[in-house]
DNA sequence: TTCTTCATGTAATTAGTTACATGATTGA
DNA sequence: TCAATCATGTAACTAATTACATGAAGAA
């Protein structure tokens, strides 16, 4: 155990990892597939990040690392410890952050002025294509657990909030796409000389202020 | 010029700042406060990042720095360059990665057989707070704009798309809260023990069905 | 038996954050 | 004239990514 990770502290990330090893014991490998199908929809992390997570929380005491060989190479299987658990359900008490969103598209339509309308058209474009292959998987995840063969068919009831919540999301996504493709569209080739439609603008502030509203 | 800001890469971070220097000379501090008010909603930086980024893009030919003296330290005015206007355009043309969310909060809710179901409702609490306050922020954006007294009125046709989108997130957000707080509040108390719904379960799945449809 | 894909990991690099420091300005 | 806050920046650190490497298993 390195002084080093001993000390480091816990991130989001390792809470991840932690929450997942206490559903199962889980191979490195077993880890990344779960990431990459269903967990980093709203943590996405690096593969290699999987592989190195889990020894702080081995050095921390959280998790435990046993190694099977797998002919002449090992493989690591982690299990989570009794104050692992402990350490998960105090992470569970304290406030966790809002939504965070990175959204490279939306900035590139934010400075679409110094661009083509056909540039912004094509980002729109594939906006709508991105919202509509993601809730393409979202979708077929909730088919299995309709049909009562979900991977942890017994979560099915904790599951289904972050699948409707991602599903409300793509969705969102879609919506909002296609819409902005209808403004972009009556745009001016020049998009630097676009006029805002102030219809339009006063029915995004109602839409706002139907939030606001408790 | 330090060989090595000029050899490094652009990134989206460079990018984004490049964009708002294409609008108008800036000091640093007024990009942090334009990052903090209105680009980092989907951008997020930190403070002193927008310090550092700058730099490179002067290194790379793609930005002009002006000292200008206030008293007796300086400050750094900021301006784009020809070059950094062609650099822009063809970022504009490249493909952009879609949103990328980071919910550490609905994360917790995947564990949430590990803790209490208050926990839970607390957690969701705080997201339907957050989507509110978000809100209210860009809502009093999108007056100003309204009244024709936005801080770029000039761009209102192009900012508006990102108002929108911000918009639809936060309602999304909220409506998903409070449909989520139903739903664990008729949870047992202790929430590994919670069964599914499946009305819910299939209405999910429609929803997910309707935006599946072209 | 060879090729490809799955599986398992490490190393090098970088992007980003947290913490710190201090001058300028304003209002009590 | 003092305190608080605004403004400006650097340094140290760390989380995370990209690139690389290679063995195992299964298909052709």
């Amino acid at each position: 155990m390195s002084t080093d990770q001993a000390r480091s502290r816990m991130t989001t990330t390792s809470y991840a990892l932690l929450g997942l090893l206490a559903l199962k014991p889980w191979t490195t490998y077993e880890l990344t597939q779960q990431m990459e199908r269903s967990l980093g929809r709203i943590w996405p992390r690096a593969t290699s990040k999987l592989y190195e997570e889990p020894k702080k929380l081995v050095a921390l005491g959280l998790a435990r690392a046993s190694d099977d060989p797998v002919g002449r190479r090992r493989r690591t299987v982690y299990s989570i410890t009794a104050r692992g658990r402990r350490a998960l359900a105090r992470w569970l008490r304290t406030p966790g952050a809002g939504p965070v969103l990175e959204f490279e598209q939306l900035l590139q339509l934010h400075f679409a002025e110094h661009g083509s309308k056909q540039d912004a058209l094509a980002t729109l474009a594939a906006a709508r294509t991105w919202a509509i292959e993601r809730n393409e998987e979202n979708l077929a995840v909730g088919r299995t657990y309709l049909a009562g063969e979900g991977l942890f068919q017994d979560r099915a009831a904790i599951n289904s909030l972050g699948g409707r919540f991602l599903t409300d999301f793509y969705a969102m996504v879609k919506d909002w796409a296609e819409w902005a493709t209808a403004i972009v569209d009556a745009w001016p080739d020049d998009p630097a000389a676009a006029q805002v439609d102030m219809a339009d603008l006063a029915e995004s502030v109602r839409r706002a202020e139907a939030t606001a509203e408790l």
